[in-house]
DNA sequence: GGGTAATAGTTGATTTTGTAACTAACAAGT
DNA sequence: ACTTGTTAGTTACAAAATCAACTATTACCC
């Protein structure tokens, strides 16, 4: 059998690597929170952030959404333009600077929205209840500065 | 408690909810510690994961490491192919059980391994230091207890 | 004004992933 | 032994992510 290599005192354990763990977790929760909501509206999860931050915050362009959620913009431009078929969102360009285009929800891009924020709550709701008032408090703010959001 | 039913009134806030916290934080520490490894040896996330599981638990199987990682067999199985190639990693068909292979790291996978482990845990010391002692440990506990590794 | 650089967003080519079907080997019951 | 079911791992094909190049527009600055 191989053992832990020897030759320099290997105290790390990758089950207490943050990234490693950061990865688990999101992994998980987020797939079970796509279990929930992809046999909806078969949403990506590109998608559905960027449903969220329009629902959430209204009005913005695809480059701040970007920014926001750290997503790259080819990744936004592919999500808008499904979302745009299913005529959940609609855009408009600016007219004092041609380039942008403010994006925003139809109305049924808002009730899908809704629909989902609900079931989003819920679910967080869900995962904050394994731990106690304090510690979810922490956690966020934890994940926050973790992320750059600080 | 946070209540669970509110129909119109949008109190939801994105940039509180934990799937997109822990995603945002995941994708943030991954990408800054992907920076800093995969220059040194073109490793891809999954390929890290297997190097990292073999050099730190020691010979096992691809089943064992997708179980402990959450990492799906067809993912390990690629990782594993593109490992050997390099002569990361080498295997052994069990006697018992021809079905199964024993994986493990050759000389050169082992030094990767040891070479990265160190920046690992310099990583994850600097990521530790944002925070107190007493802070981290919650943060790791509540991470496992997310990520389902109870 | 004219030239260059920067920006918002899109598109295309290449990689990577995800899903499902597949091979090969074992297991268990009859 | 024979059928059925399960498991370890691979492969094929479709979906998605990544990266670079591209269009169109605005900003800078001499």
């Amino acid at each position: 059998m191989a053992k832990p290599d020897s030759h320099k005192k290997d105290d790390f354990d990758l089950q207490e690597f943050l990234p490693f763990l950061l990865n688990m977790a999101a992994e998980e929760v987020s797939l079970e929170f796509q279990r929930i909501y992809k046999g909806r509206h078969g949403m990506l999860r590109t998608e559905w952030r960027v449903l969220f931050h329009l629902g959430n915050f209204g009005e913005m362009t695809a480059k701040e959404i970007g920014q926001r959620a750290k997503v790259h913009k080819t990744k936004i431009s592919r999500a808008v333009q499904r979302l745009e078929q299913r005529r959940y969102l609609a855009r408009t360009q600016s007219n004092t600077d041609r380039r942008v285009e403010y994006l925003r929800l139809t109305d049924a891009g808002a009730r899908v929205y809704r629909e989902l924020r609900d079931i989003a709550e819920q679910y967080d709701a869900k995962l904050a209840n394994a731990f106690s008032d304090d510690e979810v408090i922490l956690l966020r703010q934890m994940l926050r500065k973790l992320a750059g959001m600080v």
